[in-house]
DNA sequence: ATATTATTTTTTAGAAAGCTAAAAAATATT
DNA sequence: AATATTTTTTAGCTTTCTAAAAAATAATAT
């Protein structure tokens, strides 16, 4: 006999977060990928996945991974509004720098109940992004997400707003914090060095800007306004 | 084989707090005593004394209890510490009302970081009490208790300031929350009916004054300043 | 194409943690 | 001394996870 899933426990939650983010990128969600990010066995997957799948959450193909229904959507949304809006509130009322939030808010966001939700979000003025740049869904598990492209793929001489840093990795969101390269920061390519070579930038609006050097693979994870569209 | 205590699990700390309460109530800690208040089995206690005895945090005589060691004190203060820490930022900048804090901050302290311990201390402006009145453990374990007696101890006509209201239903929480009787609330005894009858009482200062009955059960939880020695 | 080999996923069997009911042992009460 | 109560020990349950075996799929060579 199967027990079927009634809270998220940390373990669920974790997995719908990893799951979300896999398809989101586009990527298969298989056993062997979610065992990487998960930090637990195959054999484990695959059973996380079946039981997802009598909960209804995603449609399983054995042998094949699993893709999220719309019911699955809907608690990723609810796990990952959690995330953002203690993150949020982590880095502005409780003055963590940009690269911690993430692990604590991972602590944090298995225990809190609604009401605390509902109260950070009154808080925080019901905010729609969190400190990366990523979206807050909304309590009804809307996301809007802003459209953009990666800092590499601006030509030379384009300027962009800064949407998102996407990365996780707290050395170099502390490294792209150094160079001030947060969300709402103003970009302008100078320099595109070919075969994915480094980038020159000018950060920053005209008064005080700045000029840095940005390997590939940060730049990548940095997203920002498509040009002409702005908004 | 049996392993030692790491980490200050869920179950390793609550125990922990319900050891300290009995033990600063003056009762004896004894498995079964414990066991009412853990909502665990005996035998489960009884491993939970040995794991303690076993990490230096008790003096375990076998079929006669507990007694907290001094390091053991030192661990029980950082667990109220991180719970009644919370309990004053839920009350002071979520806008929780003091009945609903207790329950919030027992799964919240599980899990928090000493970093977002300190930043709490110092948002909150190192506070020194929890909104019940009750004191808060600094950093390095002290904890200083304001001496007091009940209010049931009072006689008529005396006058004292509420230091604390230890109490942990919210619904009595509620009522008395209803009946205005917070911490730093001025209180006399205005009639004391014999036999462990209900009080008489005028709450708050001068120009807004309230009368109020109460009963001899809830007067017991309500710690006053001893009169005389007002601070 | 088809057989062979490699890879991935699932199943199986069992380990470790955490708990409890019931039996045994110690203490308390009459 | 006999009986009742409390605590500890024992044995075993449940949950959660994994290593290894088995099954399915994918890649490669003939």
């Amino acid at each position: 006999m199967h027990k079927s899933i009634q809270e998220l426990a940390p373990r669920i939650s974790d997995c719908l977060k990893v799951i979300y983010a896999m398809q989101e990128r586009g990527q298969k969600v298989t056993t062997s990928a979610v065992h990487e990010q998960l930090g637990v066995s195959d054999a484990t997957v695959t059973m996380l996945f079946k039981d997802f799948a009598e909960a209804g959450w995603v449609e399983h193909t054995p042998y094949r991974g699993v893709r999220l229904t719309p019911l699955g959507e809907r608690k990723a949304m609810e796990v990952i509004r959690h995330h953002r809006l203690l993150e949020l509130y982590l880095a502005r009322e409780l003055g963590y720098s940009w690269d911690k939030v993430h692990d604590e808010a991972d602590k944090l966001e298995h225990v809190i109940s609604e009401e605390f939700e509902d109260k950070l979000d009154a808080l925080l003025g019901y905010p729609t992004v969190d400190p990366h740049g990523d979206p807050i869904p909304s309590k009804d598990g809307v996301m809007s997400v802003r459209k953009g492209c990666t800092l590499t793929q601006l030509s030379e001489g384009q300027t962009a707003l800064i949407l998102r840093v996407s990365d996780q990795n707290p050395e170099k969101l502390c490294y792209l914090g150094q160079l001030g390269l947060y969300p709402e920061t103003r970009v302008q390519v100078v320099e595109r060095a070919p075969f994915g070579g480094p980038l020159r930038v000018l950060v920053g609006e005209m008064p005080q800007q700045v000029e840095r050097m940005l390997g590939a693979e940060l730049a990548e994870q940095i997203i920002v306004t498509s040009p002409g569209i702005e908004k």
